[in-house]
RNA sequence: UCCUCCUUAGCUCAGUCGGUUAGAGCAUCUGACUGUUAAUCAGAGGGUCGUUGGUUCAAGUCCAACAGGGGGAGCCA
């Protein structure tokens, strides 16, 4: 028989019954005539706490009994004597799987900075905080699938290995079996990709969309889910070298339509997580609102965080072009006092404190902007009739800035060949692409939503490091 | 990559103007006590002060380089 994990145990507490309980040990409170044990096994936050009396024991078990120790406990589930649970298990046979040394094992009952358990992350998601955050993940990306699962849309498996660098848009991780210390070289000296594996250069995918709009020609609605890759070197809170990227790609839709489903998707996302993570985002609250005791007021987040998401789910986004919030910033406070540290004009990109003041000041609200000028945007997105602004569109979110970009796609093979021509992409590369403009082009658009941008948005952290379980940034890749 | 700050016990941090034996809280261990909730009380152990080099009679303290980390910026999701 699988064992009841605790969730389950708590959820129909069958009392006086004999039940087995397997986990981890968190705390235990010694004294002559009773022993507590708090044992979690991570299906829930909650704990149950295990009640010893000692003469019941095996005094040698009970010494191996010790936080982090690996644990069943069995014994009869009664109603608790104490005030801090409703039920508790009296225990009356202990089987300690694996101890854990209390002067080598660095999780013990105290508090321990986010930089420390980074440090440790092998270790980290047996924390609260920690167990937490995977949990809630995990139910994110569950109500990804179910999202686009309701609405009529495929998952589409876009290559992980790409040949192309199609975007143009940064740095690349290499995939290689040459030997880097004596690669084959061609007649100019230069290494030969010919002798490489796949016979030409190759590259981890940094966005899978080029391939997810051929899906979309053919099935209608895509969106991929999986790792994407970037070599930037971006030491931020909010970059990552290998991270999880949604991007849903649909036949038909055009701007609006887009915004309406980017919209509706975090709308839904951010509800699904209230509705079906209540115990760990409460926590991840107070939890925050500890943390933020001791800083000024400026500094602490205005709303408490299930208000903050309830605050979403429940008021439309803001949206305006990107003409529009060029004028609200030119009119600003900030600006005419010369607070802003870059300077704004229409045809430059908007700046974190230009985005921040935005959507923390102007609105207090998410926001899309779109129809940004064509030359700070992607070469396939759909060029609007005034010659200057492409169909974008990004989501702004308070603390978080931009968590989706997209844009209806330039479908119109002549001017997309255009703007391929300008930014200087060989059509070669891309011929495959190119073609969908060629046999059958239809209007179509599409987004990509940075996953872990989304997990620190609901779960309230503030570096994206702390909610992906093994973060790989600039200068490191453990565990 | 740039700016800035940090690195002292397992963890979080003090450490005065450069001065003799480097401190605290938590954690750990021992004991006491108690249906306890990160229990409480008492005691104990625990340090190559990030690394290398320099200045000085004397460096945890001053200087330089390097490494690691935090915050901010750029690039973006």
């Amino acid at each position: 028989m699988t064992p009841k994990t605790i969730a389950t145990i708590l959820k129909d507490a069958q009392i006086g019954k004999e039940i087995t309980i397997k986990g981890w040990v968190r705390t235990k409170r010694d004294s002559k005539n009773v022993i507590f044990i708090n044992i979690n096994d991570g299906s829930t936050i909650k704990n149950i706490q295990a009640v010893v009396v000692p003469t019941d024991i095996e005094e040698s078990i009970i010494h191996q009994v010790v936080t982090g120790a690996g644990v069943a406990i069995t014994g009869i589930l009664t109603p608790s004597q104490g005030s801090g649970q409703d039920v508790e298990l009296l225990a009356s046979h202990i089987i300690v799987y694996g101890t854990a040394d209390p002067e080598k094992y660095p999780l013990q009952p105290k508090k321990h900075s986010l930089e420390f358990l980074r440090e440790i992350a092998h270790l980290r998601p047996r924390t609260n905080t920690f167990g937490a955050i995977l949990r809630i993940r995990h139910a994110l990306a569950y109500a990804i699938h179910q999202f686009f699962n309701e609405r009529g849309f495929f998952y589409l498996h876009t290559p992980i290995i790409t040949g192309s660098d199609a975007e143009g848009a940064g740095e690349m991780f290499r995939v290689t079996t040459l030997d880097p210390k004596n690669p084959p070289l061609n007649d100019k000296g230069a290494v030969d990709y010919k002798e490489d594996f796949f016979g030409r250069e190759t590259n981890l995918t940094v966005s899978g969309q080029l391939e997810g709009e051929l899906g979309a020609m053919a099935l209608g609605k895509i969106y991929t889910f999986g790792p994407t890759f970037r070599a930037e070197n971006s030491n931020t809170a909010r970059h990552l070298a290998e991270f999880w990227m949604i991007e849903p790609e649909m036949a038909f839709y055009e701007l609006e339509d887009n915004m309406d489903l980017a919209e509706e998707f975090l709308q839904y996302l951010v509800k699904y997580a209230l509705d079906n993570c209540s115990d760990d985002i409460a926590f991840l609250e107070k939890r925050l609102l500890d943390e933020e005791k001791s800083l000024k007021k400026e500094e602490q987040s205005p709303l408490p965080l299930r208000e903050k998401l309830h605050f979403v789910v429940n008021n439309s986004f803001k949206r305006l072009t990107y003409t529009e919030a060029i004028k609200i910033l030119e009119n600003s406070k900030p600006n005419k006092k010369g607070q802003f540290k870059y300077p704004v004009s229409w045809g430059t990109d908007l700046q974190s404190e230009h985005e921040r003041y935005l959507v923390e000041k102007e609105f207090n609200a998410p926001v899309i902007l779109t129809d940004y000028p064509r030359e700070i945007k992607s070469f396939y997105m759909k060029q609007s009739e005034d010659g200057k602004t492409v169909r974008a569109m990004d989501v702004l979110f308070p603390g978080i800035g931009e968590i989706i970009g997209g844009s209806q796609r330039e479908e119109d093979y002549d001017k997309l060949i255009k703007r391929v021509d300008e930014v200087g992409i060989d059509h070669e590369t891309i011929w495959w692409y190119l073609e969908t403009r060629k046999f059958g082009t239809v209007p179509h658009s599409g987004f990509g939503l940075g996953f872990e941008r989304l997990v620190l948005f609901v779960t309230g952290m503030k570096n994206i490091r702390d909610v992906i379980p093994f973060p790989r940034t600039p200068k490191s890749a453990n565990f």
